[in-house]
DNA sequence: CTGAAAGCGCTAACAA
DNA sequence: TTGTTAGCGCTTTCAG
């Protein structure tokens, strides 16, 4: 049998309660517990499911539930996370919040977080593998359950650690060198490749690039594999210029080829941020775009095509890389299975605008047929990316 | 005198340790106490500064501090908070985290939190009431310490509601109806009255509205006072379409005043992402920006002056109002002053370019002065908006 | 100047 | 089928 008068607990110490004004007292589990007779120990498990697998009596199960809801019990997650070790939180880490890209991909992590029912943290790293360390070691000690984490990508041990101390990660757009990890991030390589294509089959033969931040994996490979297909395709070097995944590296890397390799007739930027400092640049110069200058750029975004010349792109699924980072960590999360270190590749779509065309000529003639996209609706609503 | 053998407290039940094999044992408070024989209560305060109040051995804070140091002591936040109610972290709500406006928000808002020694949890209303709810109520009982809210701003009751629990919260762009929240803001009023006295000045007669989501304060304070100044500078009636900040939005409005009002000279476009599918739609009509419609956007991006023609816009300081907002909120967790529900309104600024235009004609002939700032340079880095 | 002990709200091991 | 107890890691009385 059970007792039938529970002792109000000692509220001797903790002057809590009324005193600070805070609306009317925490409903907790010693509510419900003191108000159903009940131990609180078996008010949470009927709470949590565990009825059946204690063998609870459903009708003290109904009773439990029943008074739950009418007080409006929400368990206190805190009090459950320091106990249970689990936070049913994730954390997300990008290196610029304000970049459509990322904030793109918050938008489809948070709406996984959401609908699994774990609350995000978001961590802004500004491109500093430093604060990106910092703000790595606050979600850990926050007890995040998971982390999805778009590095800097210039160094990765502080991120192998965190993985390796059993916390599971999962990496999206940029990977990191020693591919431990899982990641999920668009094929830059082919993306480089359909670029390099494209412009040879125009008959281009001087072309440039203008890169984003070197060292990191998407540039490495939007790089490398033009500069591979394009010495295969047209045997010649290719230019290269720029800094950064920035405007303003992409305003000095125009002037920089302008300056120093004035014959060059087309352009591969690697960054639609950068695209926009480039073309200004071409603009001040009085260089027409397709015919002094052809443009490729990496990266749709929702004006590409409403610019004049709309944009010519190697578009990324950018949604998807978000969404399909988030499920890949909620799958780690659900199985505790070991994190299988694949990387998943997805695919990039070369998307065919007026930016483009034979070397000296304002437009394409006839339309290449090269697995493209003619350009056309690609983005929509609420102005995502 | 103390004690000099402090007993290992008992292990028997909770089977942790070294068993999961999660790395090595987590350095506690009690960690350092029993290494350091003294009290958890001592070691506590030692590391939280309050050596002086309690007048602990500079000697003891010293040896304190060294150890934890030296065995990389993190407090527990979460134990922490459960203790103190307080969690250091704030919320971030906002309709859409991929519409540039917000993740611009956002960016300040998480900067603000990192400065301040606070993570920050965010959450996407995806522009529905409910969601906002579920989310407001998840981020309160996750004790979050304020919040920073861009509100659907359709209904207001649950906002208030977490707010009279005495939760600060501040609100952002988006105010709600009884103005009792503190709230940071442009001034929507300004850039509808800087529009309407642009095309008056220009000569414009019939003009247009396309609107974006009715019922929210933006929308409405945009609204009238174009409306209003419009009545008192031309006396003539306004036509509006649009039912959303969304492109397709947009697109319908476009269709609906071309439909309706072909007569229309000029368009006030309350929302970016709407005037994307507007400029479409203008595109596919075959009608001229600006000679057939001129056209006013609410809030710059950075591709507004890229565009052929370049768009007329009322830039609002999106970075400023987010940082005011954190400041405002950061002011009240450290004051625990009563929230004074002041609205800051922040200035717009016209800035011109080439979507505007007399009626019938492809170009401004004398520029206007009308404190307006001649387009150009008003974006730059990491395309943010 | 320091320690013991209570307890934030919850869950899990063990006992009955 | 339920209760008791211990304790997650921390802070805070109260008692020296």
């Amino acid at each position: 049998m059970k007792s039938s008068i529970r002792p109000e607990p000692s509220r001797k110490r903790q002057g809590a309660s009324s005193a600070s004004g805070r609306a009317r007292a925490r409903v907790t589990l010693e509510t419900l517990a003191r108000r159903l007779d009940l131990a609180p120990a078996t008010v949470s498990r009927a709470l949590n499911g565990q009825g059946a697998r204690y063998r609870i009596a459903p009708g003290t199960v109904r009773r439990v539930l029943e008074l739950a809801r009418k007080l409006g019990y929400r368990p206190n997650p805190l009090a459950r996370a320091l106990r249970t070790h689990t936070s049913h939180s994730i954390g997300l880490v990008v290196p610029d919040i304000g970049n459509p890209f990322f904030a793109e991909i918050a938008s489809s992590v948070a709406d996984a977080a959401r609908k699994n029912g774990y609350v995000l943290l978001l961590g802004d790293s500004q491109d500093s593998t430093d604060l990106e360390r910092d703000t790595l070691g606050t979600m850990a000690e926050r007890n995040v359950d998971g982390l999805v984490v778009c590095p800097v990508g210039l160094e990765s041990k502080h991120i192998c650690t965190l993985a390796r101390s059993g916390r599971p990660l999962v990496l999206a757009d940029r990977g990191v060198a020693p591919n431990q990890l899982p990641c999920v991030t668009a094929d830059h390589a082919q993306g480089g490749r359909l670029a390099a294509q494209l412009l040879a089959r125009l008959g281009h033969r001087r072309v440039g690039i203008i890169q984003g931040l070197p060292g990191t994996l998407p540039n490495e490979e939007r790089r490398q594999a033009f500069e591979s297909a394009w010495k295969q395709l047209v045997g010649q070097p290719v230019a290269v210029a720029g800094h950064a995944f920035s405007y303003e590296s992409g305003v000095e890397a125009a002037e920089d080829l302008l300056r120093r390799f004035p014959d060059l007739t087309a352009w591969f930027v690697l960054c639609n941020v950068s695209a926009r400092g480039a073309v200004e640049v071409l603009r001040r110069h009085g260089r027409n775009i397709p015919r002094d200058v052809s443009l490729i750029v990496f990266d749709d975004q929702p004006f590409s095509e409403l610019l004049e010349p709309s944009w010519t792109v190697i578009q990324q699924p950018v949604r998807d890389i978000g969404r399909r980072a988030a499920e890949r960590l909620f799958d780690l999360l659900r199985n505790r299975a070991k994190p299988t270190p694949t990387w998943e590749r997805l695919s990039v779509r070369l998307v065919l605008r007026e930016s483009v065309a034979p070397p000296g000529q304002s437009r394409i003639i006839e339309p290449t047929s090269l697995g493209t996209v003619r350009g056309s609706k690609a983005h929509a609503s609420r102005g995502t990316v």
